[in-house]
DNA sequence: CATCTATATTGACAATCATCGATATAGCCG
DNA sequence: CGGCTATATCGATGATTGTCAATATAGATG
């Protein structure tokens, strides 16, 4: 395979669409799709015309966040008749759980525990010390 | 105050700057700031020299993330002599918890509790029929 | 089949973003 | 002061995104 771009470039575009938990972030961070999750976590299963967020954005659009939002694991869909209802994937508000729980205290440990390295040997003393 | 912009993209941009929760997620959404914020949880107080992601990124992208990540109030700042030093707020992963909390199992409910409003009067039965 | 409604797709466009190199700022030390 | 290190800012650039109007698709119904 050859890529004309450099290696941090091409392994910054892996890493955005490989890993799970950033695809959830990026498709709950956007005011209209926060509001169709919410709205679905609140009525449970909802049909696409009965989204709030009709009211202030085109039917494309609406249909786009969906898509994002499917896309990502975040909703799935089922097709009834004319309409189409969503619902929320449990999967991904545990994985969002999973997240916060795993942001949660650590506190602060020695650095030395963790072996952590840094771009460039200082002269002086470390700035853990 | 006069705006060349249609009160549609008006009000998404409002609403993006304004809720705090999309902040947050937009400053999580991110491989790299991710990667930043999951060292942080995980050794409390880090050297900005000391984050992982420098292998991979320029110093001024560090930075930019860095800045992002204060901006949306994730992290904050304390400079040490020549080194800042950098940790998690919990005041972010309280919201962020918050927010998977809220997205817990509401279940379903008849969609009459919540008079919900679709965007056109349908002649047929309703889609929660 | 014809028509109507609900939803999805396409194509375009402006705005935002992630990234970099170059450069500036700030603190340490000799 | 002068050089060195750590960090921030600037300016540019290519990629991604949010949005829309126009159009297409799919199911129901007359």
């Amino acid at each position: 395979m050859i890529v004309n771009i450099d290696d941090r470039r091409y392994n910054a575009f892996v890493k955005r669409s490989l890993d799970p938990t950033v695809r959830i972030l990026q498709a709950l961070a956007d005011p209209a799709r926060l509001s169709i999750v919410r709205q679905l976590a609140a009525e449970g299963d909802v049909c696409a015309c009965d989204l709030a967020c009709c009211g202030e954005l085109s039917q494309p659009t609406v249909s786009h966040h969906l898509r994002v939002l499917r896309d990502a694991g975040v909703v799935s869909s089922e097709r009834r008749g004319t309409w189409v209802h969503y619902s929320l994937m449990p999967e991904a508000v545990a994985q969002l759980r999973a997240l916060a729980n795993g942001l949660e205290p650590a506190g602060p440990r020695p650095a030395s525990e963790l072996g952590g390295r840094r771009l460039r040997v200082l002269r002086g003393s470390s700035p853990t010390a």
